[in-house]
DNA sequence: TGCTATAGTATAAAAAAAGGTACTGTAATG
DNA sequence: CATTACAGTACCTTTTTTTATACTATAGCA
């Protein structure tokens, strides 16, 4: 990653724990508080692969912000949750959010302006 | 992107302004507040190709979080500041460096602790 | 016996992001 | 007259990330 700056800008360090194209989302759902399973996971996320929703688990895993459950049970029960370290992200997603819906409001209020003055 | 969630998980948006390998660091400069030329940044950011400066840089202007003002001279200068609206994105940065510092302090102590029982 | 659900893994391919190098025009400098 | 600084662009290659598809083992159910 970045060779200067060691104490100066860090951001980028939380950035590596949130980013993913999946990783907001599956925090999102795990941060309602209830454990969820693999599959119930992947029902959530219509549209990701078994691979990807894998992969990014193990990330979050590995960084202790999700804890992962094995139930020695036929068919498997494996069951996914966040860790309390991993409670101290959300306010940090609680911002971005806030940011983010703001950011969608203030582009559609801009192309609305260009419209009417497009218009006039 | 998304599809699911309409209002519900917006940090992906947020993300996306902050997100890209240079980005972080290009804000962190001109959140300092002095404006910056082309290649002043180029200089705080030695391992940057021109290419991905001028990439980075135009899309925090799309985004209006970065302005550009060209001087008409020659040779050229071309400075780049923060845009009001862009010092929105400050509280966020810092929150997310302070997160940052102590993953990485966290991390470190796991290291330690590792290393103890190791040679105990 | 065949089908379903579970939680994945393996392999390859496609897409996205980043990097490398060369090139532009003009003024000032040595 | 050659070189430097400036702020890029163009073109191509490499790396990283994501996607697609097929496959695994086992129990329960009809």
């Amino acid at each position: 990653m970045q060779k200067k700056n060691p104490v100066q800008c860090q951001f980028v360090v939380a950035l590596d724990s949130i980013v993913g194209k999946w990783k907001p989302i599956i925090l999102y759902h795990l941060l309602q508080g209830k454990p969820l399973r693999f599959n119930e996971l992947r029902r959530l996320l219509p549209d990701i692969t078994q691979r990807m929703l894998t992969l990014h688990l193990r990330e979050l895993e590995q960084e202790e912000i999700v804890k992962r459950v094995i139930y020695p049970q036929i068919p498997p029960k494996v069951e996914y949750s966040i860790t309390e370290y991993g409670m101290s992200l959300s306010p940090i997603l609680e911002t971005l959010h806030q940011w983010g819906v703001a950011h969608i409001e203030r582009k559609q209020l801009k192309k609305t302006e260009n419209e009417q003055t497009e218009t006039d």
